[in-house]
DNA sequence: TTAGCATTTAAGCAAATTCTAAAATAGTAT
DNA sequence: ATACTATTTTAGAATTTGCTTAAATGCTAA
């Protein structure tokens, strides 16, 4: 039918329509984990966030300084990271703090606690 | 010191060296786990780890049918999976099957059961 | 108000990602 | 061998990402 179909008789043509009904079923979530996945994926978002969650709450220039980057470079890590709703902020004075949300804690939880597993695995 | 660092009096100093430390202690650490994390969370490949999950094994004329893409494309990015040693192949004849390794395996799980959390969270 | 600090936003660029199309590889079967 | 099927690889284009620099915003304090 379409040019990225192979033309082979063992194909399992029942299984394949399941497959292709659960994934179409499931597309919306598909997408939402991807997309909140992808903004914790990145080394320094996940750093980011991994700092947070041990100090509570930190600035622009807390992070800037820790992760030795520019305070832009971090401010747009932190928007992403506030767009998928997984740090939220509060100004006091001229400085704001962020800190994590209970959006995505589980997920964001089980992937932190990786952190601690894997070290012990590097030092062997 | 840096250009990135600002000149503010209310930084706790030594927060800010405890934290450099532990990110510097951790510093590889944290690349394992996102190195394997960017490639999971794709949209693509995530529906591809799914599928392997639930089918045990597929071809990639399979996955190029069940997601209606290209087979180059599916290739390519069972290529940059099987890198990160989360799935592996099997040949028989003329096709090659992918399955999923142990390697990773806690953390797929726990991810791939996001899917049915998140599924019940979209029907709302 | 003006100056200064913390932060965000915008613009531009380089590098990385993903897809398409075409060529290469490898096994099957005639 | 030749033809055919399944898959991978390569090359290129389009898109996205992440960083840098500079300008903009917003609070504070003189």
């Amino acid at each position: 039918m379409k040019k990225h179909t192979c033309i082979r008789q063992q194909a399992d043509i029942d299984q394949i329509n399941q497959c292709k009904a659960v994934i179409s079923d499931l597309d919306e979530t598909f997408s939402n984990i991807s997309n909140v996945l992808e903004v914790i994926a990145n080394g320094v978002r996940f750093r980011i966030l991994f700092l947070l969650h041990q100090e509570q709450k930190l600035c622009v220039c807390d992070l800037s300084d820790i992760l030795g980057m520019n305070i832009s470079a971090i401010s747009q890590h932190l928007r992403k990271l506030k767009d998928k709703e997984l740090i939220a902020s509060e100004r006091q004075g001229q400085t704001i703090h962020y800190y994590l949300t209970n959006k995505h804690s589980m997920l964001l939880k089980s992937l932190l606690s990786k952190v601690d597993e894997e070290k012990i695995m590097t030092v062997l």
